[in-house]
DNA sequence: ATTGCCTTTGAAAGCGCTATCATCAACTCT
DNA sequence: AGAGTTGATGATAGCGCTTTCAAAGGCAAT
C-alpha cells in the first residue's frame, strides 16, 4: 500500500537511460525505436510497474479513446445484451466504453451527459430520443458523434436505430384480436418514454378495432418487478374478471401475471393469454413459455458502435444511414397460443 | 455538430474579463470570489456552454475523483442493488463511479484494473477475493483504498466486506436436512469462485452428514438462465429419479427446476424442495414462492463505499474493522416448505 | 567526396487546468 | 498616522504526457 508516487514516463526513461520521448514512442509506435532500445525500456516499464497516465496522455494528444454510453437501466436483462454488443465492437478497437446508469430519471441523465462530456468522449450512445432540451444541447454541440437508441424519432441528435413502440404495442394487440380475443388488459409500471409509447400503441390500436379498455389498464408509478405482475393483473381481474388476454409493458409484468394465473387456478393461454415485452431469456423456460414481443437489442448496439468507429476512422465521414428502423417480431409460445397440444401433464419421467 | 473546438477555461476567462485562476475559483470554490465578477464569470460560462475539462482538472490538481468499480456481470440482477448503493453514497460525495464489467473473466478482470488504474482512481472497489497475481499486485501498489467485496478471505488486499459462501452452501444443506431430505441435489453454472465455494460447502456438509452425492450435481459450464436451470434438474432427474431437495447456486437455476416441476406436474415442495441463491426479487412473486439464501448487497455496496470515503476524508486513517462477514440468512418460503396450507388453489376472485 | 534521403533519437512547446505565492486595496487596531 | 491584518485577484509554474521539429548518423547515388 506504498504511497509513494507512481512511476511516471520520465521515471522510465531514466530507469533505461533515454528521452521520455522515446518512451512514448515504445508504448505508442514501438515500430519507429529500434529494437535495442525498445527492449531496454520494457525493461524499464515492467520493472517500475509504470501504467501510463490515461489523463496526460488525453489531453497531450486530444485522443481520449473513450466512447460514452448511457443507459437508464441495469436492473432489467434488457440492457446486457445492448451493452455487450457495443463493447464487443469498441474494445477491440481500442476504445473504453464508459456507462453510466441513469436509473430512469432525466435528471440523472442530464447529469450524466454533462460529468461524461467533462471526459471528452469521441463519441456517445444514449438510449432513447426522449433527452431533456438541454441534454439535447449538450450533445449536439459536443461536435462528436451521438446515436440514439433503443426508438426511432424524427428528429435525431445525429444518428438514430431504434424501433417504433407505439406500433409494436399495437402489434400486440393486433396479434391477441387476431386469436380472437376483445377484452385485451395492459399492464405498465414507472414507464420510461419506450414503456409510454407502448401503452399509446395499445390504446390507439384498441380504440381502432373498436374495443373498449375500460379498466383494462393498470400502472403502479415505481419501477417494476415479477411481484408487480401479479399485483396489477389481480387489480384488472377485480374491475373486468372475465379479462382474456393480458400484453404487458415488460417481461417481469408478464411473469408476473403468469404466476398470479398459476396461484388463482386460472389456465394460460386457455383463460388468460400473455404477451410480453423483450424476450429476456426466462421467456422460453417457464411453463407455459411466454410470448413476448421481442427486440433486436444486440443489432441496436453492434450498429451504434460501428457506425460510430466508421466516422472515427473515416476522419469524419457520415455513414450513409442516418437512421434505421429495426423493428420488431412477436415470439408465439405457449403463452398465447395452445398450439398443438403438448402433453403437459407428464409424469415423473424415470 | 459544430467541430469548432470547446470552450476552455481561458476562453471564459477572456470572455468575463479576468483572469483564468478567477474562472477557476468560481467553479471550485465560488466563496472566494466576489459577487459582482461571480456573476460575470457565471454568464461567460453559461454563454459559451463551458463544460471544465475533467482530465486537465485532475492532471493539475492530483485529484480525479473517480472511484474504480469492478463487477463481474450485469446480467444477473446481484450487482444491482450493489453498485446502486455504492453510486448512492459516492456520488453526492462528488465522485464519479466508473464500473466495468468483467464478465465473469480473470483476464478481462486484470485488464479491467489496469485500465481504470490509468484513469488514477482515488479508490478500488472489486468483487470477490479471487483476482489473480498481477492483479492484485496492481491494486496493491496503486496505493489507493481497494476494498474486496462479496465474500471474505483471511488475506485481504485492504479492506475486506463479504460473507463465506462455503458456510452458506452447507447452511442450505443443513436447512433442507433438517426438513428431513437426504436426496439433495446441487446444480451450478460456470462458476464464478463464489458459487464454486458455494459448491464445496454443499460438498463438505453432504460428507460430514453422512449423505452421498452420487449423481446429485450437474453443472454445465455457460453463464445460467432459467432454461438452464430446467436442463440440469433434467439431468438430476435422469439419475437420480427420487430427489427430494434441490439447492442450486442462484436463483435462476432454481427458477427453471421450479418450472421444470410443473412441466412434469411434481409438487413443489412436497415431491421436490428448492432452495436458490441470492434473494432476487421473483422468488417472493412464483408460485409458490422460492425459498432462497439472501445476502446483505446493498449493506456490503454500502460499507464499501463509506470506507472509502472515510480513509480519503481522513487524510489516510484507516477504519477500524479492516474485514467484515455480512453473514447471510436463509428465507424460508413455499418451495421448501408447505406451512401452514394456503388454499392454493382459490378461484377467480369475482 | 558531395548531395540527398532515410532512420533513429531528442529538445522544446503546450494540452487545460490548479496550486502556490505575490500583489494590492481596504480595513482594523494601537 | 503607521503597522499589521484581511480579502480579492492575478502571475507563474507545472501536472504527465504527445506533438512538432530539429539534429545526428548512416547509406546510396551522383
Amino acid at each position: 500500500m506504498s504511497r509513494n508516487r507512481r512511476a511516471t514516463l520520465s521515471d522510465v526513461a531514466r530507469a533505461a537511460g533515454v528521452s521520455p520521448v522515446t518512451v512514448s514512442r515504445v508504448i505508442r509506435q514501438p515500430g519507429m525505436v529500434s529494437e535495442n532500445l525498445r527492449q531496454r525500456v520494457s525493461d524499464a516499464v515492467a520493472e517500475l510497474q509504470y501504467i501510463p497516465n490515461h489523463l496526460a496522455s488525453a489531453l497531450a494528444s486530444t485522443r481520449t479513446n473513450i466512447v460514452g454510453v448511457i443507459v437508464p437501466s441495469l436492473t432489467n436483462g434488457v440492457f446486457d445484451d445492448y451493452v455487450g454488443a457495443i463493447e464487443d465492437v469498441l474494445n477491440p478497437a481500442g476504445f473504453q466504453v464508459l456507462v453510466l446508469n441513469v436509473r430512469y430519471s432525466e435528471i440523472e441523465e442530464e447529469r450524466a451527459i454533462q460529468a461524461l462530456m467533462g471526459y471528452h468522449p469521441e463519441a456517445m450512445i444514449v438510449a432513447g430520443v426522449d433527452q431533456t432540451d438541454r441534454a439535447r444541447q449538450l450533445l449536439k454541440t459536443s461536435g462528436v458523434p451521438v446515436v440514439q437508441t433503443m426508438d426511432v424519432t424524427d428528429d435525431p441528435i445525429d444518428l438514430n436505430i431504434g424501433l417504433d413502440h407505439a406500433e409494436a404495442g399495437a402489434a400486440a394487440v393486433r396479434y391477441l384480436h387476431g386469436l380472437g380475443h376483445t377484452r385485451i388488459a395492459h399492464l405498465t409500471a414507472r414507464g420510461d418514454p419506450r414503456a409510454r409509447r407502448r401503452h399509446g400503441g395499445y390504446l390507439r390500436q384498441m380504440q381502432a378495432l373498436g374495443l373498449s379498455t375500460d379498466g383494462l389498464v393498470q400502472s403502479l408509478p415505481r419501477i417494476s418487478d415479477v411481484a408487480m405482475g401479479s399485483e396489477l393483473f389481480s387489480n384488472i381481474l377485480a374491475e373486468v374478471p372475465d379479462v382474456t388476454a393480458v400484453f404487458t409493458c415488460n417481461d417481469d409484468l408478464a411473469l408476473g401475471t403468469l404466476f398470479e394465473c398459476q396461484r388463482r387456478g386460472l389456465r394460460v393461454p386457455e383463460d388468460v393469454a400473455i404477451v410480453g415485452f423483450n424476450d429476456l431469456d426466462f421467456c422460453v423456460a417457464s411453463v407455459p413459455p411466454l410470448t413476448s414481443v421481442s427486440t433486436e437489442r444486440r443489432t441496436m448496439g453492434t450498429w451504434a458502435a460501428q457506425s460510430i468507429l466508421e466516422i472515427i476512422r473515416g476522419s469524419g465521414k457520415r455513414p450513409k444511414q442516418q437512421s434505421v428502423d429495426v423493428g420488431f417480431s412477436i415470439k408465439v409460445r405457449g403463452s398465447s397460443d395452445a398450439g398443438p397440444v403438448p402433453d403437459r401433464r407428464q409424469k415423473r419421467s424415470a
